[in-house]
DNA sequence: TCTATTATTCGATTATCATCGAACAATAGA
DNA sequence: TCTATTGTTCGATGATAATCGAATAATAGA
């Protein structure tokens, strides 16, 4: 039987450079992490991507992992948001670089 | 016949944000450029890996492919550099972001 | 010309990753 | 209870990537 594990994410202490910087080098991720940082937290549907749900569940699943996003539930929904606090806590500086970065490019 | 093919590097436009982190992900090239940049250019022997020196050279292959690195020959040797200029004129504060957050962990 | 040094290239292998469709889980609402 | 919505999980596939040993290239020096 297949079960709807928990999420589990890292503390701000296990979050690892080289998995921030993985994290963000699919143009995917960065997209959605670019987005959430404009618009704010938002459910998964809500970001008009053609890939399947399944591979867009799989970069959240990597985000959090990384711990570059929190998710949380309501109803349905699937909301998320940058964990700021932490990113900044861990590489001060880091988030926001890259962010601008992205609206360069 | 093998040819020792020239080398190319991208030109600061061609350097693309998501080549750059995806560069940085790797732990080895994060240690490469960490010491090109807190003891300057080094030849690719220099750096004391343990690993293969086929892996060793991919890794500077990623390097220079994605903009990071320089790579000049001087007799046998290569010696590299990183690009700081092209680097800081396409995505300003990133690398020093990064080299920030490499000493922190 | 021969040898040592340094690094690249090739070919192969193993591992990781992005992607998808189908099935399942959790919730909301009729 | 039934159905729709939303997202996760599973299993599979094709594409990339990391790694290595061996062969090759380029240069320096004896």
């Amino acid at each position: 039987m297949q079960v709807m594990r928990q999420m589990i994410f890292p503390t701000s202490n296990q979050i690892t450079l080289t998995g921030v910087l993985y994290a963000f080098s699919d143009p995917t991720r960065l997209e959605i992490v670019r987005q959430l940082a404009t618009e704010g937290e938002k459910a998964c549907c809500e970001f008009g991507f053609k890939i399947s749900k399944s591979t867009l569940s799989h970069h959240f699943k990597v985000l959090r992992d990384t711990g570059v996003v929190y998710t949380r539930t309501e109803g349905t929904q699937s909301v998320n948001s940058i964990r700021r606090e932490e990113l900044e806590d861990r590489f001060p500086g880091l988030l926001d670089t890259i962010l601008k970065a992205a609206t360069i490019s």
